[in-house]
DNA sequence: TGTACATCAGTGAACGCGCGTTCACTGATGTAC
DNA sequence: TGTACATCAGTGAACGCGCGTTCACTGATGTAC
């Protein structure tokens, strides 16, 4: 039952939307290969048609994740005028930290979904995971560039976003980790994290709202 | 071969360090009863006697590494005068996201080694992970309060306690994730966020080393 | 204190199960003429 | 354009393996007298 090289094709993509999901959602070792290929309406025999291995497809499900990942924070960074960015930034952390994307676990970014896992992982996992953050910091900090015009972003700049993107990541962990078993603080670590993110005022403008009077 | 009460606890005792220190190190997954009864020097045939599965072997070995991360910032809660929990907390924020604590992954604390995962385990696991954070933020809200007496943390401490914990482990889990495919980046996390954490003073007192002059 | 026996922590073989991977087979597609 | 055949994506049974868990057994410990 030879079928269209273009519909083979299709099934590939299918099977790797299947693994950025559910490997986000239930980790790398809590879904099998059967399990991801019925998911794409497959049966596991075919696996190897398109995968040399489940570690390959981990590798494949980590890029598709971090490509997901990259196109929303591009759109963050894209306009022209730092007060634009500013405010798309503001709403991208309100998305990130909302009680939706804490839930939407096979949604989730990958620093999340894979941190803890990745290091554990086969090198390729691991290469496709470093060029993804990379990818991705690279634009968190342009995204953080507080001039109207190209400029690349400062070394501070650069400094600020990491460390703001650790604290989103940090606390969108915690938050999901504790969600079913205490969802009050839970929702707790969500708020702060985001208070204390809109405080510093990561476009480089404003004002903690504490600060001395 | 009935052995001694005595040798019995200490037996399940060295079966729990065992599996506080591999569950951190490889995930509740990649570690086996066979494998934690052999690291703490028995057969796994006797697994069964001390504990009534696997499920809740992980949540003792939960709250192990909780009492671990709690007894040592408790230390730094406990000064009397601020000025010694600032130097405290300064050391931890160093000692926390140094390359030796990155790198020690069977002895990392309990948020960035079960953080992913940890949602995804049995309830009495997830229950013992909750209590444990609820106890450590508040010890590291207490290390947090200005004042020189024994009062409690006001809220705004506590939240900048709980994004400062975000902050330090989203920046160790991130420097982790890259740390052998890119060792330069993973550097690069963990200074980036030491300096914000510095920059922001979270003892309350000091300033931002960039604030307008 | 000494004796007799029940208890139970530890052993290692065995279980059923799900996993990643391999394989012989199918039959429509792609291609050579 | 039509025909003949090689290709190869997909199927489902089968593989070896490691897992969590169970079990009959051992023999020193703990206890009743």
């Amino acid at each position: 039952m030879r079928i269209t090289k273009q519909r083979a094709a299709e099934n590939r993509s299918r099977v790797v939307a299947a693994a950025a999901e559910l490997f986000r959602e239930k980790g790398f070792g809590g879904i099998g290969v059967a399990g991801l290929m019925h998911a794409a309406g497959l049966t596991h025999g075919g696996f190897y048609n398109h995968f040399k291995s489940k570690d390959d497809l981990e590798a494949a499900a980590c890029e598709e994740v971090f490509r997901q990942g990259t196109s929303v924070i591009g759109a963050v960074a894209a306009p022209e005028k730092a007060a634009d960015r500013a405010d798309a930034l503001a709403a991208y952390r309100r998305r990130y930290l909302s009680r939706r994307s804490r839930d939407a676990t096979g949604a989730s970014c990958p620093m999340v979904a894979f941190g803890a896992d990745v290091s554990r992982q086969a090198e390729p996992v691991r290469q496709a995971y470093a060029k993804g953050l990379r990818a991705y910091l690279d634009l968190f900090a342009r995204a953080l560039r507080s001039g109207d015009g190209d400029a690349q972003p400062t070394p501070e700049q650069r400094r600020r976003a990491i460390a703001a993107l650790a604290t989103l990541a940090g606390a969108l962990s915690l938050a999901r980790s504790v969600a079913k078993a205490d969802p009050h603080l839970s929702e707790e670590i969500l708020t702060s994290a985001l208070a204390e993110l809109e405080g510093a005022a990561p476009e480089g403008g404003g004002e903690r709202p504490t600060a001395p009077a």
